[in-house]
Parts: structure tokens; C-alpha cells; sequence
DNA sequence: GTCTATATAGGGATAGAC
DNA sequence: GTCTATCCCTATATAGAC
């Protein structure tokens, strides 16, 4: 429902409405609305978090921006709807102010992203990249198009982003600085 | 502020206190909340009906994929922030229900970037291109890029999305199939 | 064209019975 | 653990004076 009617749209009483239940029901088991954004959005940063330790433990720089991509896009998949609300929702960018842990996981898997040695170039590549997968993965046409499959083509793609570093230093660059 | 805090987020009274009246002064300008949501996005959408315009002029299919492409990139890149309340922004959605031309404006100029013949693969290839482009041209750290090396990189990355379609087309049809 | 004041509805949250 | 009832606040929107 955060997916589709976005987290302020999304009221108490339709959540309780939902579960058949009344909105003293919910309140029982979430003191405040936040909590249950934040129960909602924990599988998702668990994995974030999950990602970044894997990818910390190697030692190669070039690694551990491929595993992060790789892992990326597969808890993208994996949370589908759940990533466009921690992407767009601007609620998530208000509770990310007040829990630093979870703007910390962010910055982190973005700041791997970019791999060792990042410049603008390189921020744009990695935009483009959890934009592209952000978007394709909550597509209302893609819906039916099966998590394995939707994987696969994610991955060329983000790996293929990332395998043309000198597209984006010759456009960026002025040509003749290397 | 759409863009910062959400459609939902953003309310008269803020939108008044930034323009230093009082809400009742706005109401004087716009009756209803959509009104301002639809003024604020109409550039957006004229830009849009005009590349779907030119885009449908052109005889050959592939051009017109090429030219929406352009356009695409041209005109997110010139709005910013708005791409992104369109293209996420739930409360889009909810209007775009009671207001056919937005609805049909955004399916039409999907239709072109899919290409002729789209099949899942052009599908997957076209949402990553919109959800790239507009989480980049979005993004907050990209703020202070300069629009026109926004404009040259996403181009170039758009079109090499475009230009790869056998690397989809592997990847979706079982081998063997061509 | 802008103001003050207010109507009306809905949303988050709590009290207390069962 | 769930309910009814209610409080308080905020949001959209309107009425009517200036």
C-alpha cells in the first residue's frame, strides 16, 4: 500500500480497513505510524546491510563495486514494490533524518557503487543505474515478469553500465586530459 | 516543493508561507489543490506532447523511437525535479485517472521509446531508460551538474541502452530461438 | 487581490471497556 | 488482543470584510 498510495497517502484506517481490523487493532502493535513504515522497510535495509558486509570483506576495490551491483540489484528484485518506497518516497528521506542507521546503509551502497576513485562520471553511472533498476523493478507493465528473469536482465545491464567507464570520461572529460 | 516533500507533503499552508500570503490568497488563484499540481506539471506534459508531435511526423518507426529517445532525455533534463513528481509521485497517478490526457500523453510517448515490435525485452529496456534518466536527473547529488553535460551524458547512455538489444533479446529468448 | 475567521473532514493517537 | 468512543490537530476549502 506504501507502494502504490505512497506513505502519506497511506492512511491508519485504511491499513486497518485491509486487515479487517480497527485502528486501535493497529496501535496495539504499532505505537506510532513510523513504526510501521520502519517494520515494512527493515527485510530491505537488513539485505542493504547485508550487501555492504559482503562487499566490505574483500579486499579488491573493483570487487567489491562488482559485488555491490550484483547484490544490488538482487535485493531489488527480491523487495520488488519495497525499493521505489525507500527510492522516491520523500517520507523515507524524513525518517532517514531522525534514524541515522538507515541513512548511513544508503550513503554506504551508494558511496560502493561508485566504485574506487569516483567522479561525476562516475555518480551519474551509479544514478542511472538504482534509477534504471528502481524503475524496472516497480514497473506496473512488468509485473508478471518473473523475479528470475527480470534478475538476469538487470544484471547485464548494470554490469554493461558499468563496463564503459571511457563513454562517460570522454564525454565528460575535455578531450586531449587523458 | 512537490518535489522535496511530495504531492501529500506539500501543503496550502506551506505553499503560502513560501510565497509570503496567506491560504486564502491562493485559493483566490487556484480553487482546488489539483488545480496547482496540474499547473505546476503542465510544462512537463506540453513538452511531452510536443516530442510524441514531432516523434509521429517521422515515416520510419525506428526514427521515431530515436527522436523519443532525445526527447525524452531533452525534456527531463530541462524540468528536473518535475520528471520526478510525475514519473513517482503517487498522487500523478491518482490524477491521471480523472484526467485522460495525462494518462494518454505518458502511454503514448512509453509506446514510442519501446520501439516497433516491443516485446518484454524493449519493455524492460524502456523502463530502465525512464527510471535511469529520471533518478539521475533527480538526484541530489547532481544538483549542481550543468544541465547541458546532464543532457550529453544521459543521451549517450540512453542510446546505448537502444543499441544493445541483442544483448536482451539473449538474454530473454531461450538459445536457439533467434 | 488579499485578508481574518471559520466550516468541515479526516488523520494520528489515546482511554478504557470487554 | 481487539473493540468503541473520543481527543486533538491539521488539511482542504469557503464566507465575507477590506
Amino acid at each position: 500500500m506504501f507502494a502504490e498510495y505512497g506513505v502519506k497517502g497511506t492512511t491508519l484506517q485504511m491499513i486497518a480497513d485491509r486487515l479487517e481490523v480497527t485502528k486501535a487493532a493497529v496501535y496495539y502493535h504499532f505505537h506510532t505510524k513510523d513504526e510501521i513504515v520502519r517494520a515494512v522497510a527493515q527485510p530491505l535495509l537488513e539485505d542493504i546491510a547485508r550487501v555492504i558486509r559482503i562487499a566490505d570483506a574483500l579486499p579488491d576495490p573493483n570487487s567489491r563495486r562488482e559485488v555491490a551491483v550484483s547484490g544490488f540489484v538482487e535485493l531489488a528484485v527480491r523487495h520488488r514494490g519495497l525499493s521505489a518506497i525507500v527510492q522516491n518516497d520523500p517520507a523515507m528521506s524524513t525518517l532517514a533524518k531522525t534514524h541515522v542507521e538507515l541513512e548511513n546503509a544508503v550513503v554506504k551502497l551508494i558511496t560502493l557503487l561508485d566504485g574506487p576513485d569516483a567522479d561525476v562520471a562516475h555518480h551519474i553511472g551509479t544514478s542511472m543505474i538504482i534509477g534504471g533498476v528502481s524503475g524496472v523493478v516497480t514497473d506496473a507493465r512488468l509485473l508478471d515478469v518473473p523475479d528470475e528473469l527480470l534478475h538476469r536482465v538487470l544484471l547485464d545491464y548494470a554490469q554493461h553500465l558499468l563496463n564503459t567507464p571511457n563513454l562517460l570520461s570522454a564525454v565528460v572529460k575535455p578531450s586531449g586530459s587523458v
